[in-house]
DNA sequence: CGAATGGTTGATGAAAGTCAATACGGGTGG
DNA sequence: CCACCCGTATTGACTTTCATCAACCATTCG
């Protein structure tokens, strides 16, 4: 680990509520990344976000996935292709403000300057891990190292286990894992027959076995050692902008 | 676009020369990415050069491709996985300077913090840009959205259409675009029984009409608005620092 | 000129995509 | 509380694409 985890302190989120407003998510709601008065910044406080962009030819893409304390910045989401920002869990919630608020914090608050490069150095290497995975792994690989990642994310310890809510439907993950939505139900399929994993509903996930799990891909390691330290969703403390 | 096009400034550039040592390279040199005095920045000059990493299962994949004018930083490049940084072309320059030291730059001198802001986030587009070629396209097309990056960024215009230099052998190109030796040369092939291209030599390839070869991959249009703007390499004017 | 490296190409197989029929889960209204 | 309905998920049959293996060819460099 190269800084430490980005642990927002509260103090400096305290300051950072002064400038923005708190918004409350449904499933599937679509965030504007700028308006008219110009590009904004998110903070996520709570659930899975996703931005994802579509291709000319209809097909989707789901670019990046953002976990609580990420903060998502209009400039930084690519610039070209037209890209959406969504909501991926039931409920969730996001602080907004001005991106140029947001840079003028940075140049003047050291300690959110800090947290910003720390959480932009760690997206950077989510979505270089996540370029590996789509580019260097078989469809099980993917499946499994994703899973892995959400519930060393997001997961709650459960029966010598970890328990997690996936926060994408199928297509969801066919389109983050650049697969179909078919081969991503015949994989997990497959991973629940061979025992590694159980479903209760559409969306619950029981793991019992994580090391089993992470036996079924080569960049395991790397993904526990990102997520693992970055578990800790925003700290309480200044719960309401 | 949303910024100018990252033309480093001659003065700027000056400024930069006074912190960085040059070092000029050859075609498969590494470069390490930080020494025992901390980790390094670099700046290229000329040539392009890639950062890969090894999986562990011995695969090689090629992360990230560099042009003139981009800086790399250590902190930068993926973490976790072991990187390393390597010259593609048979020669090519780049300044070395400690990151602490761009870090501290990057602070005291206003334009060298907007040419370094520009420069990463152009990074993050390409970044994105190949995330998608690599999850979203067809072979075919991967093979032509690079030939059409490196027509735009390094070609040179010839006969009505853009001769330009193969940065990367077959192997080098299937290990960045996510496809096997094998097929990336009968892809090649193909173009070039259709007469998108045509090849001199084992690195040169001359692309008549750039267009035609456009209309190959649902990408081009967002790949000549990332390189149509950046394509002039560092300006002249601080050549040895 | 000849060895070595890298490139091409054909035959074959495995993995994932596509299409279509069927089953399930979760919400709604009776 | 149950029955129904819609959207989603699963699964099978078939096709396509790409990877693999192996033999052969072309460049380049000593």
């Amino acid at each position: 680990m190269p800084d430490p985890p980005p642990h927002a302190s509260a103090d400096v989120l305290r300051r950072l509520a002064l400038h923005a407003t708190s918004i409350a998510t449904r499933q599937g709601q679509k965030l504007a990344l700028g308006s008219s008065h110009g590009p904004s910044a998110f903070l996520v406080r709570k659930g899975t976000f996703v931005t994802y962009v579509t291709l000319p030819d209809a097909r989707r893409r789901i670019m990046s996935v953002f976990y609580p304390g990420d903060i998502i910045g209009a400039p930084l989401v690519p610039p070209l292709v037209r890209a959406v920002l969504c909501a991926a869990t039931a409920s969730g919630e996001v602080w907004r403000l001005p991106w140029s608020r947001l840079e003028q914090l940075a140049a003047t608050d050291t300690g959110f300057a800090r947290l910003l490069t720390a959480n932009l150095i760690d997206q950077a290497a989510r979505q270089a891990i996540h370029a590996l995975r789509i580019g260097a792994l078989s469809g099980t690989e993917r499946v499994a190292s994703f899973l892995i990642e959400l519930a060393l994310r997001t997961g709650t310890p459960l029966d010598r286990g970890l328990a997690f809510e996936l926060p994408l439907a199928r297509a969801g993950l066919a389109d983050y894992l650049a697969l179909n939505p078919d081969t991503v139900s015949r994989i997990v399929s497959r991973l629940k027959t061979r025992g590694l994993l159980s479903q209760s509903g559409r969306r619950h996930i029981h793991c019992r076995d994580l090391d089993a799990l992470g036996k079924e891909c080569p960049l395991s390691s790397a993904i526990a050692e990102l997520h693992l330290g970055a578990r800790a969703p925003c700290p309480k403390g200044a719960d309401q902008p």
